[in-house]
Formats: structure tokens, sequence, C-alpha cells
DNA sequence: GTTAGTTGTCGAAACGTTTCGACAACTTTC
DNA sequence: GAAAGTTGTCGAAACGTTTCGACAACTAAC
């Protein structure tokens, strides 16, 4: 109700020194300004953010895609983005959907975060090229108004397979995930060269990143009595289905076979016996997209950057 | 960049007609609306939404408000919002933190649907009272603008209560929530009545409906033995913490002690063994609230609803 | 062939801001 | 005390839409 201009006429002032005065301008006189101000607050003013955003052209708004909102991974994610974004005076909205995608082109927002394999690649290439901002979380892409946050794949699974090694273990399964998907593809190929490093059998079994893969995939796996086996399940929910597996076939873990995981998914620690699971920050990942975004935003230069996992016994 | 104006140029006809012609009015030929239309496609138009919202005091946009991102509870119910939503022509935003708050009355959004505890009564009675519409999911409130989801707790305690006394239990501990929790007060009197009704001994041990404050009330608990003895979680978080703690100290689930918790959370069936828990759909809840916010933002009647629970033995 | 109605188009105002350029009223400088 | 600079204020345009009222050009009715 109460705007700009109700408050020009209560003051006595044009309705261009009340914006001035709003925003903190030098133009305006100390003592109109507080006149200014004073009346705004007792007459509850709130600006109104189409008449804003219409003028600005710029919302300081950013928005986060997601496939689904579905498991426990997004929550410490967005809390960082969510941090980060507000230290930067930004508001992050979080969606999902294939319509609220036109947010972007109409201007709501001023960039975005994608963490939604169902955005495609030639979709979010469309957007680029009418220079809005973008961060993709799950892939690599290539353009200038493009930027990626990666995980360190080749140090964390490198780790994880060093740790079922130790173990002493004879021959290790590599349950990998989705071909097309970047993590799984990076993940794979370090497993896959620790491997040969270390001269240890190794065999991939399919898998699509979700806990009944991980469940199918035991049927897969050949236990020859008297030896010990690992396991490395690329992400944690195809850990959970094989650990399930396991548990159901009176297979014992920590003895017989040894299970590592990806992701340090909240559920994996409360399994018995618990999954080990490389893990990384996804409070840091979520912010440093955010941080980027920013930059992308206000046209700073700024890098692709990657998000260090570690590994604890 | 493609703006209404410039379609207008392109065809030979002014701006209104354009605006008419993408809004589908009657008013314009067919010929001409034609015409606009394939223009309007091929110059790529997608109208700006400060603009239309500006005009059209109106944005169909809705926001969901959490207390945090964290807990795998919010997934099902986001989901449910999500759809209910898009099947209603609107989108929604899921927002976090203070500021957020600001999108109701500057205009951002039509709606809001409120699970944030931070999110205090007062604060959403001042936007009620400018009639804002609101829904909240965690309270109830009685305000002309206003309406809740609730649970049907009654009938989830009663029924949980039930279950560990057909466990043959000598004393139920019933562990509750805040004290100024909605859901914690109705489900604590739900049991309390259950035990009196069937002349159960009991205790409340009072909790803070996390993980935490299960596991502490774990030294509330006085097991003599010879007697089995239920607990009642008043939440599946603290289920989760008891569930820990008699783990840990040897003390034998579903033969010593029988636990029973609320609100089906997904770790729950991860645990051995896993915690039966009062269930309900989080999807429906979700869907159901942004319906009745539909309503209230449509100015048609509407009535609070009450989801139901169910409890499978 | 006048009158009355219908149809399709348009101009202009409105929504709530920001911000440029103008300018009156001062102040400083010489 | 005239010229030059500074300060505080204002009017008006602009952002991209929607929508009212006007109206010209038709058609139908008598």
């Amino acid at each position: 109700m109460a705007g700009i201009k109700e408050i020009a006429e209560k003051a006595g002032v044009s309705i261009s020194t009340v914006s001035y005065a709003l925003n903190g301008s030098s133009r305006v006189s100390v003592k109109t300004r507080d006149k200014i101000l004073s009346i705004a607050e007792e007459m509850n003013y709130i600006p109104n953010l189409a008449g804003q955003n219409l003028r600005r052209q710029r919302t300081n708004i950013i928005a986060v895609y997601l496939t689904s909102y579905q498991g426990s991974f997004f929550g410490d994610l967005l809390q960082g983005m969510h941090q980060k974004a507000n230290d930067l005076g930004m508001e992050l909205i979080v969606c999902s959907g294939k319509r609220s995608r036109l947010f972007l082109p109409q201007r709501l927002i001023d960039g975005i975060l994608v963490l939604d394999k169902n955005f495609s690649d030639s979709e979010l290439l469309k957007y680029a090229d009418q220079s809005y901002p973008i961060v993709v979380l799950d892939r690599t892409l290539k353009h200038e108004s493009i930027r990626s946050v990666l995980l360190d794949n080749e140090k964390g699974s490198t780790q994880a397979m060093q740790s079922l090694i130790n173990e002493g273990v004879d021959k290790i399964y590599i349950i990998s995930g989705p071909e097309n998907n970047h993590d799984s593809i990076e993940r794979k190929k370090a497993a896959v060269a620790a491997a040969e490093a270390q001269e240890i059998e190794y065999d991939i079994i399919p898998g699509q990143f979700n806990e009944i893969s991980g469940y199918q995939a035991g049927d897969k796996v050949v236990f020859e009595p008297e030896k010990t086996y690992g396991v490395f399940a690329l992400n944690d929910e195809m850990g959970l289905g094989i650990h399930k597996y396991l548990t159901e076939h009176n297979i014992v873990i920590n003895k017989d076979v040894f299970i590592r995981g990806f992701d340090r998914n909240q559920v994996t620690g409360y399994l018995t016996p618990p999954i080990k699971s490389v893990a990384y920050s996804k409070f840091d990942f979520g912010a440093t997209a955010v941080g980027i975004l920013n930059k992308l935003i206000k046209e700073e230069a700024v890098d692709n950057k990657t998000i260090s996992t570690y590994f604890e016994e």
C-alpha cells in the first residue's frame, strides 16, 4: 500500500528525493533524509520488487535447480549456498521442474546454479548464449558465461581403493554409475587406475547411482570361500543397496567383504556396520558455487573450482 | 531483449494488440493473432516478469519457508507441494532465512507456506493483517487469511501406544518434544490418554525432537531385569537417538525394549532392527497445503485440513 | 438510407521504482 | 561584487506490461 509516492506526499518532497534518501544517496541533505527515513519507517514502507526490478534490470535473486528434492544429500549443500548468498546480499531460491526454468529469461533471477541432469546441456548453452550467468555442479561445460564446480574425484577414488587394498582384499568390485555422469566417469577412471597401479584384481559392475542398482549388483558378485573381497560403490546410494544385499545373503561385512562408498550419505553412518565413504564438505561445495556465480553476475573474472575430498580410516 | 514493443513494430500493429493477442483475448482477429503469435515465436519472446507483475499485481509464485534444508523429511513434502503448485499453474520456490521473508510484502510472491518455527506467530499475524494468504504446517493460528494443515496426531499416537501394549510391555516411556510444539503437545496428550485408558504404567521424558535429546533420554530410562519396556519417541529423530543409546548399552531391542517413533523418517528403516514408526503421506501433506493456499489466494472459501496417519505392524 | 450494433484496432494511462539533467539557492574565490 | 563552484531539490523519462475507453469501419435491421 504505502509506496514511495505516499511517503513523498507526507514528507512534502518529490518522489525522486524520497528514492535518493531511501537509497542513501549523498545528494539529499541529512535533514530531509532523516525525515524521509522516519516517515518511511512509520509507514512500514517496503519497496515493491516488481517496480524495482523493472527499473533496475536486476533482482539480486539467484536460483538453484535440483532434479528432485529427494535425498538427504541436498541439506548441507543448500545450507552452504544459502549462507554464502546471504553474505553476498543475495537471496537464494530453490526451484525444480521445467517451467520454473523460465525464471532466468523472464528476468526474475540474476543467475542460476544447476544440479539437475534434466536441465540439458543444450538448454543451458542456449541461455549462456544470451549471457545469463550459470554455474553447473554436475558436469563440465565450456562457455564464456558458464563455470563448473567440481569434486576431486580422483583423490577420493584413489584413497578409497587404497583403503580396500590395505584391508588385504583379494579382488575389488567397482560398482559404477551412469555412463554419461561426470562424477561416475572420473571416479571409475581413478579407481581402475589405482587397481592397475597396485596390480590388484578388479571387476566393474555397472550401476545407476541408486539403491536398487546397488542391490542388484550383488547378484553379479562372485564370492569364493577363503577369499576376501572389496566393493567400491561409486556413490553411497549404491553402497546402501549392496550393503542390504550382502546382509540378506549372510555375507559378513568387514570379514568376507569390505565396502567403500562415495559422498558420505547421512544414512551410511546408521547402518550396521557403517559404510566407510569418501567425504567432502557439501557446505563448501554449495558456498563455492554461489561465490563463483556472484562473480559471474558482477562480471568479475573467475575460474572453475575443485572441491577436495577426504577419506578417514 | 525482444519485448512486446519489438513484436508490435515487426507486425505493424500497436502494443496493445500484441498484448491482447499474446493473452488470447477474443478482441483481436484470428488473422492478426496468428501473425503476432508466429512473430513472437520467431523472436523467442518471453515476457518480462517484472513488467507483468507490476501491472498485474500478481506473480503466480508461492514460497515455502523451512527452518533449514537439513533432514530428509522435506523431500516428499516438497515434491508434493511442487507438483500440486504446478498443476494449479503456479511456481513454487523454497526459501529459508529471515530476509527472504520480505518476498511477501515485497509482492514477489502471492502467498506462503510456513514450516519454520523461526517465523514467529506475531510476524505471521502481521502479514495476515495485510491480507497476505498464509498456510501454516506446524501450528494452528486463527486468522481470516491463515489456514493450517494438521496431522492426525491423536490417531497415530494412539496406534503406536497400542502397538507397544500389544507387545506386552510392562511400562512405556514417552519421549516428548518441545513444550511449545503443536505436534508434540498433541502426540503427548494422546499417548498419555492411551496409557491411562489401558491402565499401563508410563513416564514422560522431555526431549527436543532431535537425535541428541533422544540419546540423552536413554540415561533417564530405568530398566529392571525381567521386565519389558516400551519407548515411544514422539518423533523419529529422537527414536534414532534412543536406538543408538540402547544398542550401545547392550539393551536388546525387540526383546528387552520395544521402540516406536513418529514421522517414518527414511533412516529409521535402515537401522538394525528398524524402528516402527507412525507414517503419513508427506506428499499429500505438501500437496494439500498448496491446494489450500491456492484457494486462499483466489479468495475461495476453504477450511483447515487434517492429514491422516497410519501405523502398520 | 438512416440507425443501431458489432468487430478489430489503437492510444494512453497505469503499476512503483530509479536516475538523468536542469536549476535555484547558496558558498567560495578572486 | 561578479564569476565559478557546490548543494539540495525536482520534473520527467524510462523499465515492460495490461487494460480502459475511444473510435473507425464494417454489418444488420428496419
